[in-house]
DNA sequence: TGATTTCCACCTAGGTGATAATAT
DNA sequence: ATATTATCACCTAGGTGGAAATCA
């Protein structure tokens, strides 16, 4: 990411609000942006594999170190003005103030208690950034180099996380306007993109093991996964193309 | 690399004249040159290392599926205008019109005729093209991505060499003039630099031993490298930092 | 015979879940 | 008890030169 001064002061709300509901795409108020933003739009990639995990409940492992996200958060997006520049980035959102903890017994999430004090929140921009909209809209814009983190002092710019709590990620496309003065309506140069089938609950280890069978069979880097796609007592699970 | 229509049409020698001192900055004739182009300044990173081979002889395996270059070539970049766009190549040019081959007997490479019909000319781009000055400078610029082949009819953008021929790699900064009927004057928009130390001989099998050991000796990914840097009858290969 | 091709063992580099040890 | 950490074997992915086979 190069020098971004010009993106303004963005206002991105620290919650989901539940109460509506969680489109997938909150830039559709195409009248409030400024013409490079209103036509942008965005589809998830991978979504059966997203609600083959949102089905069961996706978990997400953070680590000290830095996780990579399984799925890849990925998108296709259309709409942009070829020759304008944009940025692209990531958060991730509190789903709520709880915190949960996993019953073996029942194979479910329960309430413990109150959310822990929020992480640091970050953005991450996708290293690509800033580039023009022909070059975003190509192909596949990919966040593998995304990791997710537990480490509050994480000095790597990974995600910052708390386990045990439920996270929504959220997608930003923001416009990089070249006029002067273009804070004025920065409000107008960006739009956010919320898939709901991606929301997952950090852990640092896996809690329901359907999940763990899941990742296994359909992360090419989870180990024998070439024996467990045709193991016959795990044959009830099938991963999308 | 997105749509380069603005470069206009480059007018590249395609011979490299020896009678001329082969130096380093091709593009010092300022005066010609538009602004974003005549303060640009390029320093070749792993010169030492360059300089081992060069004495040697420097071969490059050229294989069919394509392989990379060893050591790779890479630059340091000074006096870009930050916000300008440019476009950052390579091609390969050859040396002289002989074709080559090894005498093991004397050790040394004795003309072996005329060259072969040149092979097709290609310009590699470097995959971050196009980008401003700004995040060019800022870091080593790596064509770690460019692959050497032997095969005409490549089809996976690799540089097409002849074996047994010698060339010289040749590195190009274009400005991306956004003004219209730019083309009108594109031979002021890009400059040109050849390090004489880059020079090499395009083979399928190394033919000087000494180049194979430097090879083992400085390439991580060649084999048993530890124990060789280690070993005492090879004591004498020593790899600059 | 010299040059090229194909295949391979052996690397680097780094992403997995399992496990055992440790912390809270 | 429950959650976290560190370590590890085992993967993917791909860059090496060596050796044998093949080509011209």
């Amino acid at each position: 990411p190069a020098t971004l001064g010009r993106l303004g002061c963005l206002q991105l709300s620290q919650s989901c609000d539940l109460s509506l509901p969680c489109c997938a795409d909150e830039g559709s108020l195409s009248s409030t942006k400024c013409p490079q933003i209103s036509g942008v739009r965005v589809q998830l990639e991978m979504q059966a594999l997203w609600q083959q995990f949102d089905q069961l409940g996706t978990e997400m492992i953070v680590t000290k170190a830095g996780r990579r996200m399984f799925p890849t958060f990925q998108v296709r997006i259309s709409g942009m003005d070829p020759s304008a520049e944009y940025v692209l980035l990531m958060d991730f959102i509190p789903v709520d103030s709880k915190r949960y903890r996993y019953a073996f017994h029942s194979s479910s999430w329960l309430v413990a208690g109150r959310a822990d004090v929020a992480a640091p929140s970050r953005m991450h921009f996708h290293p690509d950034s800033p580039a023009r909209g022909a070059q975003w809209m190509k192909q596949t814009v990919s966040f593998d180099s995304l990791k997710l983190t537990n480490n509050l002092l994480d000095d790597n710019g990974h995600m910052i996380l708390n386990s045990m709590h439920r996270y929504q990620p959220r997608f930003h496309v923001v416009y990089v306007d070249p006029a002067p003065n273009s804070h004025l309506n920065a409000y107008k140069n960006f739009c956010s993109f919320s898939f709901p089938e991606t929301r997952f609950m950090a852990v640092t280890a896996y809690q329901n093991h359907r999940i763990t069978q899941l990742k296994i069979a359909s992360n090419p880097f989870a180990k024998v996964s070439h024996f467990l796609c045709t193991s016959p007592n795990l044959i009830n699970i099938s991963v999308p193309r």
